[in-house]
DNA sequence: GAGAAACTAGATAGATCGCTCTAGCTGGTA
DNA sequence: TACCAGCTAGAGCGATCTATCTAGTTTCTC
């Protein structure tokens, strides 16, 4: 966990400068030398601060981003009126962040989600934690609002798997419609729910 | 395009390679040595069949892989007797595949689509192009069946969404869940836009 | 203020990256 | 047979990758 990490040390630079680089770039493709860089770091402190290496700073961009990103979520759904709203906000406020970063921040970690999917176990592991994490987060405010725990399980799943989709698409496309399309679906898979 | 070209063929051999490992490992995570290797082709030839090196090889390969896979889910779609069922069935026979694999075949250019997405304009415009002719076969189905026009491209993009989505979670945590849960929504969203 | 621990700093190793280069081989045509 | 593309074959280049190493600096504790 990141937790009880003061900002703006050179841990927290170097934490906060590799989820960056991440979205853009993915796991493979983000330099430690670029990382430093980007950092104002030497490359020294990143092997004190994680002796296991990229790998090891990788587990814990995962968990810190996957913890950050939950948060902003629950927050947007906090802010709604209701859930149906809760939803659309979110892909909107997701269009609009990828529309303000040219198309670059979108999931954080949907990328090296995939490209370790195959070739790194604690990586993987790391991700998996994550969206289960996000899983579980969106599936307690669907039993709140009275939906139905197997239900509000699969709608979950369903919602982030249309934003992460999504994403793939837009970030492809660079454009929003597809952001706009899949929130509308979203939104009407939730209602659907609500009114079983 | 990758048409009339003889299978068996070194420069075949190549491009089925490539779009294998790209799916396992994402563009910068292969390397050409490793392509070579596997295709049991002579370094040379590669560069003699792709004068771009690896930046043409990419673009091939992606609509290439974007055409096949276009082909195999239309053909899953004809086979099926209505378009719920056949949303259904893709869904079901990515699930089937992805075990059969070990989770690493699920889409051929999802991971090559966010790691080039800002960094590599060629492969971006490439896999933006393949996800558009997706979403214009699917629409073109779901016209076929009745839908309106504009709620047809929504629910296209809604269901590749969906479908690309739960690829991520499904390689991540190494289940078949994600796929399951956004199949039956995708198969009610089709159903909710024929009833309309 | 002394000593220990935490952290900064960067040169450098060894492997691998994409790519270029020159040869040699093969099959079809004159 | 002579020739010429098309293709095969792989050595090797400069750059970059992750990781290790030693040394210097700062910060905290007693």
């Amino acid at each position: 966990m990141a937790a009880n990490l003061k900002p703006g040390t050179t841990k927290a630079r170097i934490l906060d400068t590799t989820a960056e680089l991440f979205m853009r770039y993915g796991y493979t493709g983000t330099g430690l030398k670029q990382i430093v860089a980007d950092a104002n770091a030497p490359f020294g402190s990143l092997y004190h601060h994680f002796p296991g290496g990229k790998q090891e700073l990788g587990v814990e961009v995962i968990h810190r981003s996957g913890a950050m990103y939950l948060e902003l979520v629950l927050g947007v759904f906090d802010a709604a009126p209701d859930i149906v709203t809760g939803v659309h906000d979110c892909f909107a406020g997701a269009a609009e962040v990828l529309r303000a970063t040219d198309y670059a921040d979108a999931c954080p970690i949907e990328t090296v989600a995939l490209e370790v999917a195959s070739t790194n176990e604690p990586l993987r592991e790391a991700t998996a934690e994550v969206f289960e994490s996000w899983i579980e987060g969106a599936t307690e405010k669907f039993r709140a609002a009275g939906i139905d725990d197997s239900t509000a399980r699969e709608l979950s799943i369903s919602v982030i798997a249309l934003l992460e989709g999504a994403f793939v698409l837009a970030r492809a496309s660079r454009a929003t419609e597809a952001l706009d399309a899949a929130g509308k679906t979203a939104a009407a898979a939730v209602e659907a729910a609500l009114r079983r």
